[in-house]
RNA sequence: GGAUCGGUAGUUCAGUUGGUUAGAAUGCUGCCCUGUCACGGCAGAGGUCGCGGGUUCGAGUCCCGUCCGGUCCGCCA
């Protein structure tokens, strides 16, 4: 036997009982006749000590970090007790021992404050794992996980597994794609998401679906974005928008009380996307703080800004004349800023990521004065105006940004997010939670020249809608009965009602440009299918990885990964993607021709 | 496709205006130590300064290219 308990388990209670323990050298402390041995698995630490007596065995089997031990002995009372540990009253006076396994020196120190980078993590991502920060983070996803399906479970979902490998259609996404040896020259494609299955399986009358599941999507990553990623991915028939927002709003409570032991009591806020492009110029708006988007454009009318013209465009700041928006946030208590501060949020605007000409401010000081960077251009009065539409408060830093619409309105809230991180307003341990409704249902593609699903081409407009898809001039105007939960500025689910008649489905396809054949070829199972009594029916997915990453107060995502890629898509352990056989390419009669 | 930051000891980093033998911490090895838990003390080993080219009397430092990693923009229905 190679143990009788774990690392974790043994309590002051257990004294006096003969124990064996299996784990990993944490740390070694020797002290002339004694030595002690933090032995760690994955369910603690508990503090050996080896005695005068093994002395010599220990001589001739030195212990190293990360050996793998089995030992046996007395639980004793320690006489200096670390309060710090759950095992910290007692230790194993131990009488006997093996070495397990050896282990060359680790490359980095398998700690919770680890010496290692980035990269050598990754590559030795075996290890990493045995980091207690890093096991917190895999245990907080199995909880995430189980709450979710012990929810779904309870409202009657059932899990239905679907097809890995399926067929491409690139519609949104890059697809990764799999070379059929049976087919040779023909391709399965890995699903961005099991979409038209679940509304198959609707179909079919399993009325509430579910599954944890992963989807693939070949486009470049970030902190939060993986090549491959889980979803919590759920569909309903019979039901309305509102059945699926009360449906899923339980279950995201039922996980924060699960895993966070949070009694998330209030109604989630709900938003239109309108209010969140107009308020935050995002559409998925972090509301643990104000800050909120004002637009000043009608405060400059045409003839007043025809007035300054010469003098902005001398100055430099034209922006403010043909802009197409002027907007500005208040950002409390900053009006005090050195010119040193606000040269920095100027450069800081200025970056090619945000790309804007010039950053304006009014600082509104707490004496009531005014002292702003347009004060040539503006008398006070005018300057009032302005620190009056933005309702600032004394002590407020106006800071006004005027440009292109919708870069200008990119810019107003990505200054929003970083001054309310600056300003430490985006707490890791604050959770906010939001529905945004009303999406548009398309939006127009500058580089395919066309209309474009917003969401999915699988979203049914507004009822009352429905028809402008017969005007592609009203295409701009219609909203879809599509909706995004937000959790502290971070999209963690969307969805919508489905369209279930073929018919609504054939114009929808066609007002994306889509052939009747083209439809037909690419998704003429699900036009069949609807023609075989589709009951209407919804859904939503929930980006698992995400929601586990917020829920652990990360933003990175690989960290809630076991066996996460890097930034080039690449798995540095694995070293994957790689070169394969000629053999196997001449299976799947493939050449290469790389450019 | 683009921007940006980084690459120096096993590891994390410092390295001034280009100037002698490239440092610190930690880890590692050895010795000492009977109550530590970030143990302590002493000693020691450990370097292709990512790679290639260039400028220079002289390059870790400057320039060009390239590779690798982080972050972001585009992209992600």
């Amino acid at each position: 036997m190679y143990r009788t308990h774990t690392c974790g388990e043994l309590r002051i209670a257990e004294k006096g009982k003969q124990v064996t323990l299996s784990g990993w050298v944490q740390t070694i402390r020797k002290f002339g006749a004694i030595t002690f041995v933090d032995l760690r698995d994955r369910y603690g630490v508990t503090q050996l000590l080896f005695g005068e007596n093994l002395n010599k065995q220990l001589d001739e089997n030195p212990l190293g970090r990360e050996f793998v031990l089995q030992a046996t002995g007395l639980v004793s009372e320690r006489s200096n007790k670390n309060p710090n540990l759950p095992t910290g009253d007692i230790e194993i006076n131990v009488d006997s021992f093996k070495i397990l396994n050896k282990s060359i020196v680790p490359p980095f120190t398998i700690q919770d404050d680890t010496d290692g980078g980035d990269d050598l993590r990754m590559k030795y991502r075996y290890l990493d794992l045995r980091r207690n920060i890093v096991k917190k983070n895999i245990e907080l996803r199995y909880a995430v996980n189980r709450a979710a399906r012990n929810y779904l479970h309870n409202h009657g979902f059932i899990d239905i597994e679907t097809p890995f490998l399926i067929k491409s259609t690139p519609e949104g996404a890059r697809d990764f794609v799999v070379p059929s040896r049976m087919n040779p020259g023909q391709f399965y494609a890995l699903p961005q998401s099991p979409q038209t299955f679940k509304q198959l399986l609707m179909i079919s009358g399993y009325d509430r679906y579910y599954q944890i599941v992963k989807c693939f999507r070949d486009e470049d990553l970030r902190a939060d974005r993986q090549p491959e990623f889980t979803q919590i991915d759920c569909e309903m028939s019979f039901v309305e928008q509102e059945d699926i927002l009360n449906t899923f709003e339980g279950m995201v409570k039922s996980i924060f009380k699960e895993v966070k032991g949070i009694d998330y009591n209030e109604k989630l806020s709900r938003m239109s996307w309108d209010d969140a492009m107009r308020y935050y110029g995002n559409d998925k708006p972090d509301i643990r703080f104000g800050m909120k988007l004002v637009e000043l454009k009608s405060l400059f009318a045409e003839e007043e800004r025809n007035v300054f013209k010469e003098e902005i465009e001398a100055s430099g700041f034209k922006v403010f004349n043909d802009a197409e928006l002027v907007g500005a946030i208040a950002v409390p208590g900053c009006s005090e800023y050195t010119r040193k501060q606000t040269d920095e949020l100027t450069e800081w605007v200025k970056r090619p990521q945000i790309g804007m000409a010039g950053l304006a401010f009014v600082k509104y000081n707490n004496d009531g004065s005014l002292k702003s960077s347009i004060d040539k251009f503006f008398d006070e009065n005018k300057l009032r105006l302005l620190v009056e539409k933005c309702q600032a408060k004394p002590g407020d830093l106006l800071l006004i940004l005027a440009g292109k619409e919708e870069r200008t309105r990119k810019a107003l809230s990505e200054l929003r997010l970083e001054m309310g991180e600056r300003l430490g307003f985006r707490k890791a341990d604050e959770f906010k939670l939001l529905w945004v409704l009303d999406f548009p249902l398309f939006e127009f593609s500058e580089e395919d020249n066309r209309w474009a699903a917003r969401h999915h081409p699988f979203t049914s407009p507004k009822p009352d809608q429905i028809h402008l898809l017969d005007d592609p001039s009203q295409y701009g105007t219609i909203k879809a009965n599509a909706y995004d939960m937000v959790l502290n500025g971070n999209e963690i689910g969307g969805g919508s009602i489905r369209i279930f008649q073929r018919d609504v489905q054939e114009k929808m396809f066609s007002a994306l440009g889509m052939s009747k054949e083209e439809a037909l070829h690419k998704f003429g199972f699900l036009l069949g299918a609807f023609e075989y009594g589709a009951p209407p029916h919804g859904g939503i997915a929930f980006g698992f990885d995400r929601l586990c990453a917020i829920l652990g107060g990360s933003e990175s995502i690989r960290d809630f990964i076991a066996f996460p890629k890097n930034n080039a898509g690449r798995d540095v352990m694995l070293d994957a993607p790689s070169t394969i056989d000629d053999k196997q390419l001449d299976e799947l009669q493939i050449k290469l021709d790389l450019k």
